[in-house]
DNA sequence: ATGTATGCAAAACATTTGCACCTGG
DNA sequence: CCAGGTGCAAATGTTTTGCATACAT
């Protein structure tokens, strides 16, 4: 249960806390900002302030339950933290966001840390393309002008 | 010379603009922040407002003379373009970067791309671990407290 | 009770834009 | 001359913070 990783993590049990994991957990894209968080509580029905999405999301990131990506766009995206790493593959027309992963690469990241004398802790990898999705393709056509 | 990048990019030659280049090409670090161009231009004697620096490197990057990364940070990082494209390596602690580049790794994405229905069109990779510059040692002990 | 969390409003940032004035070609 | 460039200040969009109140434990 969510109020468990909150304890886990030495945060307080909080009904904002929940919603958001519970959110995060159900939601149909698993990338979100937290504008988009907020905006979504508040259709819910939730009683919520956007402060108190930064500071929880900037915690559960501290805490791991959270992974926070900066694609491009000037907005970060939060992710749920769930099984394995992955990368990122994003649709520079519609946003959809799919992920992947590829033990060749990060291999090589490793082996290429060691020889320039890093001891490696994180990377990010992200990919963009235009991708092959119907909606995404009738969207692309019609904003031609 | 610079003024012909700038010509050929359709670009009015003006000491700002020729300003800016002279320094991306010769300052010690190759990836600076809009606010540190303006800076060191400063420091220079040189006259300049920020906008000029935030719009001249906006124009620069739509003609490829210049690339734009987002490290973590909160703020972008501005490169010179020369030459052919690689990746990044982030010390966390001294902000130190270096380049890499991987044809491993560029292949792979491109067969990740393809098999995931993306027409891929640009990535961004970057390592971030803890560099073995002496200098960085030397500050990341003494900042132990 | 008591240390945390919260909501709101204000602040802090990085970046962009409006506008009147300059300037390169 | 005049489209394009510049500086300044004001606007923007995102994220952070101060503070008084409310809540979990």
């Amino acid at each position: 249960m969510e109020s468990q990783d909150l304890r886990n993590a030495g945060l307080k049990v909080t009904a904002p806390r929940l919603k958001m994991l519970e959110l995060l957990e159900k939601a149909d894209d698993r990338h979100l900002t937290a504008e988009g968080i907020y905006r979504l509580l508040l259709e819910a029905g939730e009683e919520i302030g956007l402060a108190t999405v930064y500071r929880a999301l900037a915690q559960f990131e501290a805490a791991g339950l959270v992974t926070r990506h900066h694609f491009e766009g000037g907005h970060a995206v939060y992710e749920l933290e769930r099984g394995p790493h992955h990368d990122h593959i994003v649709c520079i027309h519609c946003g959809r966001v799919e992920e992947f992963y590829d033990e060749v690469i990060e291999k090589r990241q490793r082996a290429i840390a060691e020889k320039l004398g890093f001891n490696l802790r994180d990377h990010t990898l992200t990919l963009y393309g235009e991708c092959s999705s119907p909606a995404c393709q009738a969207s692309r056509s019609k904003d031609r002008k």
